[in-house]
DNA sequence: CCTTGACTTGAAGTCGACTTCAACCGGCAC
DNA sequence: GTGCCGGTTGAAGTCGACTTCAAGTCAAGG
């Protein structure tokens, strides 16, 4: 498979493909010419970095799980540590959600003086001063 | 209160203090000598930006919230939307957290062996591949 | 009087994940 | 041959949210 190809199957942009395989991510599987050529299993691969990156691992992080071994070598424990941080997120965002339903439907003519906007405004607070967890990124 | 105190007050650094002011998402109340001085308020204004970044809002969209009459004033529509959205995001966690602990529990000698980790992956590549979508952040 | 420490400023630097750019090469269609 | 397409490279640019820096001001303490 050449460059495109890949792009083509899997949405990530060729320039993200070599970005990639110079980070150490990805591997090409010789030239064709000056043309990289993939392996199909590179597709595999590419998910499982999607994977990281959607439960917050940063690409140095991704990549050392993945080349020790060259294949997926993967830490049952850091698995069940990142379930349990995903499952912590959700809670908090649950809290939010709801919060701001509630806020959505209060009747109070400003917001600062709504009762359940204002105990969700405690809660962010809580959370979001001076630890800085998950968050949710711009989408663009 | 001057702003080291805001600053212990809330976590929130005294440089970023500064740079909200610039960026116009909070207001000082005059100056004691060359320091400004803010007004108790601003530790609930805070709480509303964080709050603000927690959802994924950026400082601007905050500062559109937050401006037009000085006090917030909060589209509820835009409430609803982004609880919404949230509430999506939760599922997509949730689904990678169960996947996470199914991978973490399998007794596939290798992740790349283990089914519910392939249809993890699987998952993880559609919703990855070509839409980023809101994601966690890195902590640090 | 002099140092110390907390504040002030604008400008520049940082971080992560890419994207974009300039310059170049190899094939293929005309 | 000559465009043009689609790859190649390393270097530089982008974006958001800050942080850090240099240089300066000011009040209080020794």
């Amino acid at each position: 498979m050449d460059i495109a190809e890949v792009a083509k199957l899997t949405g990530v942009p060729a320039s993200a493909l070599r970005f990639y395989e110079k980070k150490g991510l990805i591997r090409s599987v010789g030239r064709d010419g000056a043309r990289r050529r993939f392996a199909p299993d590179v597709v595999d691969h590419l998910a499982l970095i999607a994977l990281g990156q959607s439960v917050g691992l940063s690409l140095d992080e991704i990549r050392s799980m993945l080349s020790p071994g060259g294949e997926p070598n993967i830490d049952r424990q850091l698995l069940v540590a990142k379930a349990d941080a995903i499952d912590a997120q959700v809670k908090r965002l649950q809290a939010i959600s709801l919060g701001l339903r509630h806020a959505a439907a209060c009747p109070a003519p400003s917001h600062a003086e709504c009762p359940s906007f204002r105990k969700l405004l405690k809660a962010a607070a809580k959370g979001a001063f001076d630890k800085r967890w998950g968050v949710m990124r711009r989408s663009k």
